[in-house]
DNA sequence: TGGCATGGTGTTATGCTATAACGTAATGCT
DNA sequence: AGCATTACGTTATAGCATAACACCATGCCA
């Protein structure tokens, strides 16, 4: 899987440190976003004891876009397609169902350009973007 | 100001209790967003004593659409233009500049509608959409 | 008129989320 | 060797949010 990359400004899988590669291994292995403490009561075994050894993976994990922080649920979810991300430095956005927990990723080209556009028009330098949608899926139905 | 206004579904000013008043005039008076601790701490000589109280309150401005939830900062904010939103009931985007801590709400009709479009391929149903970009305003510059 | 549902209020206690401040250890560079 | 950098571990604390209970006002309608 991917050895050769000499080109990225990232940090990839094989950089991480231990701490960081749990808290990877974590969110990978979940299907719902986790918070901090969900995170940690996972890792006790791998004998992780306090908050922020996991929170300060975290930020490690998010910077280097493999992982994303969910603002509205102050959870924390594996990223989609890290390689893409890294690539294009493009703004995730995320569906969010309240029924099932499951977060679907993606991206959305004229979203960003709009709101860089907005960005630009009014003299606003962004350095990170929220986009989340809360609601039902479609397995989850309208209900 | 404004008393004639038989359609709308929200509540308005004149129907608001005292605390949720309270709350309101607080968020209005401030030039940047609100913890809900930070609102209580500005209401003790009002007699509030219990966040309890502030969030009550907080919950009903924000469905009425009087004030936003800003996510990404565990904050509230005025809505910026409620008999709008009220009308519309279009999805509020926030800048919030990281220096100066203040923020410029907008709308933007085609975001909207590609996340509604995204929405309805995927068999999403939104029932609540944050947008929020963090970075610096144009007084604040790019440094 | 009484009964009841609804919704706001006030209070205490508690739980969840996040970071400050400290010291230690490993690494890499010059 | 000396120094900078970065991760780590721990304790304590700060900041955000809600559960559970009791009380009271209003409005409805039997």
């Amino acid at each position: 899987m991917a050895h050769n990359h000499a080109d990225h400004n990232h940090e990839h899988r094989e950089d991480l440190t231990r701490n960081q590669g749990l808290v990877l291994e974590t969110l990978n292995a979940a299907d719902a976003p986790l918070s901090a403490y969900d995170i940690l009561d996972r890792l006790r075994a791998e004998g992780l004891r306090a908050p922020l050894q996991v929170y300060r993976a975290l930020e490690k994990l998010v910077d280097a876009g493999l992982a994303h922080r969910l603002e509205s649920l102050n959870a924390f979810v594996c990223c989609a397609n890290a390689e893409q991300h890294a690539r294009t430095g493009g703004t995730a956005a995320f569906a969010i169902c309240e029924n099932c927990r499951r977060v679907d990723e993606f991206a959305d080209e004229v979203v960003e350009a709009r709101l860089a556009d907005w960005a630009r028009e009014h003299g606003f330098t962004p350095t990170r973007t929220t986009i989340e949608l809360r609601g039902r899926c479609r397995e989850c139905g309208t209900a």
